[in-house]
DNA sequence: ACTATTTCCTGGATGC
DNA sequence: TGCATCCAGGAAATAG
C-alpha cells in the first residue's frame, strides 16, 4: 500500500534508473480501467518521448517527458499552434524546420498493489502486467498491478493537479486552516487528498498516535496546541519513513526490489490488541469511513 | 458545500 | 483438502 514515503522511495529509485532514457515503444494491456486517459493518447504521449525526470506528487509518480518533433515552417502544425504565440511566430518567420521540444507528463498512481519494475526484456512478464515501455537503455519499464486500483494517465505540462498541499512543505498556519470548520473525524481529514496529499492509512494512524489525538475526534474541535503537535508528528513520521525506505506491508518493494523498514517502527498500525508501547494498554481498532483505524485509548484523547 | 457510504479488484487468510 | 467467505484500502461515484 504505497503512501507518500513508499512513493517517494520508488520515484527516487526510478529516477536513478530511467532518467534520460528514450521510450522506444509502448505496449498497453487490455484492462482499460487502469487507464484514466484513453490508451491511444497514453501511447502517443509516451512513444518516442525522453524521460527528463521522475518525481513524486502526493501518491502519484510523475514522469516528466520531452518529445523532439520536427516542425516545418510553412505548414502550421498542431504542435506549433500549441506553443506560446511569440515562440510560434519566431518559429515560422525564421527557421524552415526545427526540432521543438514539447513537454508532457506520464502520471502513475500505484493504488494498493501497483508496482513499476525496471527489468531486462527477457525477464518473464508477470501476471497482471498492464504496461511495458521499451527503453533506449535496452531495459523495460513495466507496470504490474494485480488488484487494478492503480491508474495511468497523461497530461500536458500545465494540466496535472494532484490536489491538496504537500504535507512536507506546508506551514503551521495553513495546516491549522485545513481543519477549520470541519466536522469530519480528523482521521478522515488526514486521508482527504484534497487537503493534504500523500498521507494514507498507516501514516494517519501513526501521526495521530504520536500527537495523542483519537482518530474519531472531529477535526474542528482539536485545539491549536494539539494541531501543532499533529503538524510536527505528520512531518516526523513521513520523514522517518522516507529515511527507512517506507513500510513494507504485504509485497511492497522499491524500484531496486528492496524492502522498506518503517513497518518495524509502527506503534499502532496493525497492532490491534497488542500492548501500547508507551502505557501497555491494548491497542484498539475501529472502522472510520470504511478504513481500519488503530489507536491507544489511554494515550489518545 | 460538506460529509458519509458504496464500489471497484485480487490474493491471502480464515473457517467449516 | 477443498470451497466459500472475508478483508485489505485509495479514490471516484453516489447518496444524503
Amino acid at each position: 500500500m504505497p503512501e507518500l514515503p513508499e512513493v517517494e522511495t520508488i520515484a527516487r529509485g526510478l529516477a536513478k534508473r530511467v532518467t534520460g532514457d528514450l521510450i522506444e515503444s509502448v505496449w498497453l494491456g487490455q484492462k482499460k480501467e487502469t487507464l484514466k486517459s484513453p490508451a491511444s493518447e497514453i501511447a502517443a504521449v509516451l512513444d518516442q518521448s525522453r524521460i527528463a525526470s521522475v518525481r513524486r506528487m502526493g501518491k502519484h509518480i510523475v514522469f516528466d517527458l520531452e518529445q523532439d518533433r520536427v516542425v516545418r515552417a510553412p505548414a502550421k502544425s498542431r504542435l506549433a499552434q500549441r506553443m506560446t504565440k511569440s515562440r510560434a511566430a519566431r518559429q515560422t518567420s525564421t527557421a524552415p524546420a526545427e526540432a521543438v521540444a514539447t513537454k508532457s507528463q506520464w502520471i502513475v498512481h500505484l493504488g494498493m498493489t501497483g508496482s513499476l519494475r525496471v527489468c531486462e526484456p527477457q525477464t518473464e512478464v508477470a501476471k497482471h502486467t498492464h504496461a511495458i515501455l521499451r527503453l533506449s537503455s535496452g531495459r523495460e519499464l513495466r507496470f504490474v498491478d494485480p488488484r487494478r486500483f492503480g491508474r495511468l494517465s497523461v497530461a500536458s505540462a500545465a494540466d496535472f493537479d494532484a490536489g491538496g498541499i504537500e504535507p512536507l512543505e506546508i506551514d503551521l498556519d495553513r495546516f491549522t486552516n485545513l481543519f477549520r470548520g470541519r466536522k469530519t473525524p480528523i482521521k478522515s481529514a488526514l486521508l482527504n487528498q484534497k487537503l493534504l496529499r500523500g498521507v494514507g492509512n498507516i501514516y494517519a494512524d501513526e501521526s495521530l498516535f504520536r500527537s495523542g489525538i483519537r482518530p474519531r475526534r472531529r477535526a474542528s474541535t482539536i485545539t491549536r496546541e494539539q494541531l501543532a503537535k499533529l503538524f510536527v508528528a505528520v512531518k516526523e513520521v513521513l520523514n522517518e519513513a522516507i529515511a527507512l525506505g517506507g513500510s513494507s506491508i504485504s509485497d511492497y518493494v522499491d524500484a531496486d526490489g528492496e524492502e522498506g523498514f518503517f513497518q518495524l517502527q509502527h506503534r499502532v498500525y496493525a497492532r490491534e490488541a497488542e500492548p501500547c508501547l508507551v502505557c501497555k494498554t491494548p491497542i484498539k481498532r475501529v472502522v472510520i469511513a470504511g478504513r481500519s483505524s488503530h489507536y491507544c485509548p489511554k494515550c489518545q484523547r
